[in-house]
DNA sequence: GCTTGCCTTGACGTCGGCGTCAAGGCATAC
DNA sequence: GTATGCCTTGACGCCGACGTCAAGGCAAGC
């Protein structure tokens, strides 16, 4: 199969495969008149490094696991550096959803702050003529 | 103020300072020998927008917080404007951790199921000769 | 005068994963 | 022959928030 074909059957593009060619992954033979050629391996390793980019790996962090199927396994998460590559990306993921979380009670409670502060303003009817700060009603409208 | 005595007041560099000119946040009045002057006020708006670059909030994001303080504002939230742009990121902080966990709980399920079937092969003692796949013992250094 | 240190503008480099265009070769259909 | 559609390599573009280098001006100390 050439490579449109690839590209099409793996749900991306000739750039891609021809990116990841150039970084290593994924090799090609050749067709006479130049073009390259694939096979079903190909398309199964090419399957595990799609399936690992939607996780959001890096490319480099998919080379275990091509490596893996390379060396004639069936999965590309058996051998031991995929395994660890796993285990590096979920302490890195636990972190990182921690971090956000994190963020993410700050804002919540910065814009809890704020807007109780709004609230008191307008209890007062205290509203100062401040251009872009007038009572416009879009507090309401975009909750 | 000069720039460079802003700069490391506020934890960042002078090219941050004139990157975010450039942008036309954090304008600066000149100097006789023109170099940029500014005042408590700049350095105000500047953590402003450093705060939220912490937070991860785009520099565009920050424009409506400093805005805000320029109409004269004690708080860089205290409009509307600002208030949407906290609800926004709260909504998109969400859909975001929502996606990581997903990721995290799929990345987990997979080493789980990976981690079985390496310990069946290792049950068995059918450890192929097959490169990159010997029994290390790195399962168990790198959890 | 000379050095040092801060300042100026301008412009190119970085990182990842490609998108997009250019110029041309190959293969099939009409 | 030629129009179409796939393929080839090469190279520049993109995004965000700056880093870094170049070439030169300004101010103060010795």
């Amino acid at each position: 199969m050439r490579i449109g074909e690839l590209a099409a059957r793996a749900g991306t593009t000739t750039r891609a495969l021809r990116y990841y060619e150039s970084r290593g992954l994924l090799t090609a033979r050749r067709a006479e008149n130049g073009y390259r050629a694939y096979d079903e391996d190909d398309l199964r390793l090419l399957r595990q490094i799609r399936t690992l980019q939607d996780f959001g790996f890096e490319l480099e962090e998919t080379r275990p696991f091509v490596e893996c199927l390379r060396a004639g396994h069936p999965a590309g998460d058996t051998c031991p550096a995929s395994l660890a590559v796993y285990r590096r990306k979920l302490a890195e993921l636990d972190g990182l959803i921690g971090q956000l979380q994190s963020v993410r009670d700050q804002v919540g409670a910065q814009l809890a702050r704020a807007e109780s502060a709004r609230a008191e303003l307008e209890a007062g009817s205290l509203v100062p003529g401040v251009p872009g700060c007038e009572m416009t009603g879009m507090e309401e409208g975009l909750g």
